[in-house]
DNA sequence: GGAATCAATACGGGTGTACATATTTTACCG
DNA sequence: CGGTAAAATATGTACACCCGTATTGATTCC
C-alpha cells in the first residue's frame, strides 16, 4: 500500500489551520487549500470532518504524550523537577513564534458544538489521562519529600492541570506571554514550594 | 421610541444559544428561531453578527460586574471572604442546572476567528479588569493580614484567574463539576490558607 | 408625519459531502 | 519472475443546503 502522502499533507496544516482559526471557522475547502491538495483528497481519506477533526486531536497530542512519558512518568529525575521541566516544556511549545493559539485541547473543549462529540468524549479522555499523570508525579513527589505529606495529590493534579490550560486560554485571549510566565512562577514560588 | 422587545429577546435567547453551542456554530437563523421572531428582526438591530456577539458579551459581563462589585470590591467585608464569595458564586453560576456550558468568555476567547477580533479586544479588556480587581482583593487581605506580605499580587491575581477560567473549561469538556470543585478547595486549602 | 420597529423574501457565495473516473501501488498466481 | 486483478489513492466536479446580509415595504408609536 502506497503511504498516502496527500492525507499527511491535509492533517499537518490542517492542524496548522484549525490551530490558528479554530474547527467551527475552518472550512474543508481552507484546510486542503493550505494543505495544497484537490478537495476529493479530503473525502478520500476522511468520512467526515469530524472524522478529520479525531485525527488532528491525536496528532496534536502524540508529543505531548511523549513529554509526558519524558518529565512526569519519568522516575529517574526528581519530581519536583520533572514537573517544572513538563510546565515549562509544555507551555513553551505552545507560545513560540510569537503566536497565542492557545493549546487545541483547550481550544476544541471551549467549541461546545454537539455535532462533535466524539471530539468531546476524546477531549475528555485525554484531559484524564493528563491529570492521572500529573497526579502520579505529584505522589512522587510526597514520597520524596519534596511535597509535604498532607498533599492531597488527586485534587491538586486538577487544579495544576486548570491553571495550565487556563494560562494558555488567558494568554491567546490578550496576546501576551504574561498569564503564562505568572502560571509557571507563581506554581512553583507558591503552590510547588518545598515548603508548601 | 418604542421599546425594541424583539431585540431583547434575540439578546436573551442568544446568548443562550451561542453560550450554549459556540458562537461559530450558531447561525443567525438559529438564533431568531430560538428567540421566536422574524429573521429581519436580526438584520434590523444589528448591522453584523459580529455587532450581535459584542452585545452579547456585554450582556454577559454585566452579572459579573455586579458580583465583583459586591465582593471583590466591597471594602465593608474581610478580604479574603470576599475571594471565597466571588468565586463560589461565579462557579455556582455557572454550573448551575446540570449544564457545563463553560464561561461565556473563556468560551469566546478560545474560538481564535481573526474576523471577530473586535470581540477578542473587547474580551482583553475585561480579562485585565477582572485581574485588576482579584489584584486589588489580594493586597487589601495583604493589607488586612490575612496574606503574607511578601504575597507578589498582581501575579497571583492572574494566576488564580487563569485557574477560575480553566477549571470552568474543564468542567465543560469532562462534563462533570470535579475541576471546578477542586478550584475551590485547592484555592482556599493551599494558595490562600492564612500561613501560605 | 417621521422615525423606529416589524416582517417577508431574495441574493450571492460558502458549506460539508457525494460521485465518477483516472492513476498508481500492492498482492496474488502462473 | 512477469502479469494481472484488486485495492487504494488522486482528482475534478456536482449537489443540496446553509450562511450572513440586503432589500423592500408594512406597521406602530411619539
Amino acid at each position: 500500500m502506497r503511504k498516502p502522502t496527500h492525507k499527511t499533507k491535509i492533517l499537518q496544516e490542517g492542524l496548522r489551520v484549525v490551530h490558528e482559526r479554530g474547527y467551527s471557522a475552518s472550512s474543508v475547502r481552507d484546510i486542503i487549500q493550505a494543505a495544497g491538495v484537490p478537495q476529493g483528497s479530503f473525502t478520500n481519506h476522511f468520512a467526515t470532518k469530524e472524522a478529520f477533526g479525531l485525527e488532528i486531536l491525536e496528532l496534536f497530542y502524540e508529543p505531548i504524550q511523549k513529554l509526558m512519558a519524558e518529565t512526569l512518568l519519568n522516575d529517574a529525575l526528581p519530581p519536583l523537577k520533572r514537573l517544572r521541566m513538563w510546565a515549562e516544556t509544555g507551555v513553551n511549545s505552545l507560545n513560540q513564534n510569537n503566536q497565542w493559539n492557545g493549546c487545541l485541547l483547550g481550544n476544541f473543549g471551549a467549541e461546545a458544538n454537539a455535532e462533535i462529540d466524539t471530539i468531546q468524549a476524546r477531549l475528555a479522555e485525554i484531559f484524564s489521562e493528563q491529570q492521572r499523570n500529573i497526579a502520579y508525579c505529584l505522589r512522587a513527589a510526597v514520597k520524596a519529600r519534596e511535597l509535604p505529606a498532607k498533599t492531597k495529590c488527586g485534587d491538586l493534579a486538577v487544579f495544576i492541570h486548570a491553571s495550565f490550560e487556563g494560562s494558555l486560554l488567558l494568554a491567546k485571549a490578550q496576546r501576551s506571554l504574561v498569564p503564562t510566565e505568572r502560571f509557571k512562577k507563581v506554581l512553583f514560588s507558591t503552590l510547588l514550594s518545598p515548603s508548601a
